[in-house]
DNA sequence: GCCGTTTTCGGCCCGACTGTTTTCAGTCG
């Protein structure tokens, strides 16, 4: 059994959630609750740390007693203690706090007054009108714990892209290592690195086609097999997602991996290309009448019927084939582009690593600057600073600039927009920064007007360089609040704003559509990690992904300049 | 349960908002 650090994160999650619902010390609560998220967020797998025998405890947050659990749950794919906790209740109340407006207290009160252990005792109560009778819920709760279960079981189940990657990597590996095995691509959505995944599609160029499925069908984290021929193979992971497995012969590799990675749309419009042209374009191949013509790769295939190569991440019908007939392709931004990382936390405020370790960190990376972007007072979780504070901490920047050659630290803030839309900070201390990142971070549920105007106005203001996550969405968490993005598109190209790409793999904030209509817009955009740790730093890959399908180029990225452009760049008109 | 030290245990994340109340507990970020 393959763990991945998503499962650590899981197990961890819900034993805080159960001895939280059972009262237990906050701070020990707390602790599983940081250790979910260290291990969630982190770019390393920990069963491969383990396997080298390196030391879980050297990881912020985690503790001799975690490590052996982490070496427990790696080891045997279960926790002891976890089984031990859901024994005595019976109950699921991870599920339950999931619902927005339910925490420990209230799942608890349920839980002793109706019995509820899960959603489906939950919605029965509340569909009988019963919740309303228990004491600290009213009609209202009910009301929006009904709609709550209806959003979630319109939501077909998908994971994001950054876990389905932590399940792609060891079953890549597996399958590469069987003999005859000389070719394994996942195509489907991962590999249009969309936001989230609903299942994989897996495509393999073998010699011993049945006995490659028939390995495939042993793998160790298979938990059902749904369909097993000589070809192709459906089976479903412990982790609830569904793989398919397609053998397909090397003359036909190309023309697989192009059907198999869709989308739908693009392949439609790509088959009707082909027909009037009398060709016929299947997963077998390009065929004039009976004969194959292309097939062994997707360039050989696009060439076929006159196009160039289409990048996976824009194959959605949404103009490309428009675009590449018209050799109007955009150069997508890569990963190698991006020259620095401009919105990121420090032990100063929420992150776990000092100024100079994010510096260290970001030079083994490549980059050439980095800006450091607490939050501000208003922020009070996270202590986000005054201006005092602030402050103290630019000489804090100043210091370790002055011990650093091969970096830039620039002075910045994550300065929060009030109600309304004045900044959190005086104009005196925002004027000492080299970058004022703008933020919303409370009263999300304001009139889309009102939340527009807001917003709109923080980015006015004279010391504003950028809008941190525009929309403050959290993927399957959190809608994204009402505004009216083309009015804010517009203010950002008069006011010289640039917006954020915000790399967090919950956020994904702005997404490809809105990167798509910045660019359209002519805005500016930045793709920023806002990493809270220097693993949180390897986010910047998800938010490329996120830039590439909104078909920004290298130009449309304010993080691909280099220092003197940017500085340039970040001077108000 | 972790961390940092004072090496053995005390400190660790706080203020605003919501829905329920009728003065506040629980949730959220």
């Amino acid at each position: 059994m393959h763990v991945v650090n998503a499962d650590i994160e899981a197990v961890f999650t819900k034993v805080a959630d159960l001895l939280d619902v059972a009262g237990a010390n906050p701070f020990r609560i707390r602790a599983y609750r940081n250790a979910a998220l260290t291990i969630g967020r982190l770019s390393r797998d920990v069963a491969d740390m383990i396997s080298r025998n390196e030391h879980l405890t050297e990881l912020p947050g985690i503790g001799s007693d975690l490590a052996g659990k982490i070496r427990e749950i790696v080891e045997t794919g279960r926790l002891g203690f976890l089984d031990r906790l859901e024994k005595q209740s019976h109950a699921s109340f991870s599920e339950l706090m999931e619902i927005p407006g339910l925490g420990p207290r209230k799942v608890k009160a349920l839980y002793d007054a109706l019995d509820i252990r899960n959603l489906d005792d939950l919605e029965k109560a509340a569909e009988r009108g019963d919740i309303e009778h228990v004491a600290g819920f009213g009609r209202k709760s009910r009301d929006n714990i009904l709609k709550e279960i209806g959003r979630r079981k319109e939501r077909r189940k998908r994971i994001p892209w950054p876990v389905a990657m932590q399940l792609v990597r060891p079953l890549v590996s597996y399958l590469e290592a069987f003999d005859g095995v000389r070719r394994v691509a996942v195509a489907g959505s991962f590999r249009r690195c969309r936001e989230t995944v609903g299942d994989l599609d897996v495509v393999v160029n073998c010699r011993r086609g049945p006995d490659t499925i028939r390995y495939f069908t042993g793998y160790e984290d298979v938990a059902d097999v749904l369909s097993s021929g000589t070809t192709r193979s459906s089976v479903v992971l412990r982790s609830d997602i569904q793989v398919d497995l397609r053998v397909v012969p090397s003359v036909s590799w190309g023309a697989a991996l192009l059907y198999f990675t869709g989308s739908r749309e693009h392949n439609i419009a790509v088959r009707k290309i082909a027909m009037d042209r009398g060709l016929k374009i299947n997963e077998y191949g390009v065929f004039r009448d009976q004969k194959r013509i292309a097939g062994k790769s997707e360039s050989e295939v696009y060439s076929a019927i006159d196009l160039p190569f289409i990048p996976p991440e824009i194959r959605e019908n949404r103009g490309e084939l428009e675009a590449a007939k018209n050799h109007a392709l955009p150069d997508l931004v890569g990963l190698d582009d991006i020259r620095g990382d401009l919105h990121m936390h420090t032990r100063k405020t929420d992150g776990r690593n000092s100024i100079r370790e994010m510096a260290e960190a970001a030079v083994s990376r490549g980059y050439e600057y980095i800006a450091v972007t607490e939050h501000s007072r208003h922020v009070a979780i996270a202590h986000g600073l005054d201006a005092a504070a602030l402050a103290r901490h630019i000489e804090e920047i100043d210091r370790v600039n002055g011990a650093m050659q091969d970096i830039t630290v620039l002075k910045g803030v994550e300065v929060d927009i009030l109600e309304d839309g004045s900044l959190d900070l005086p104009d005196e201390i925002l004027g000492e920064l080299d970058v004022v990142i703008c933020a919303v971070h409370y009263q999300f549920g304001l009139s889309s007007r009102k939340q527009t105007r807001r917003i709109i106005r923080a980015m006015e203001h004279p010391c504003t360089n950028i809008l941190a996550h525009p929309t403050g969405r959290l993927i399957s968490r959190r809608e994204p609040c009402e505004v009216d993005m083309a009015e804010i598109m517009k203010s950002a190209v008069d006011c010289a704003c640039i917006l954020e790409i915000n790399a967090a793999p919950e956020r994904l904030d702005l997404d490809d559509r809105h990167c798509r209509a910045a660019r359209q817009a002519g805005v500016k955009v930045v793709i920023s990690s806002d990493a809270h740790s220097v693993d949180g730093l390897d986010s910047m890959a998800y938010g490329v992904n996120q830039a590439r399908r909104g078909w920004l180029e290298k130009g449309d990225v304010a993080n691909t300049l280099a220092l003197p452009s940017l500085f340039r760049l970040l001077e108000k008109p």
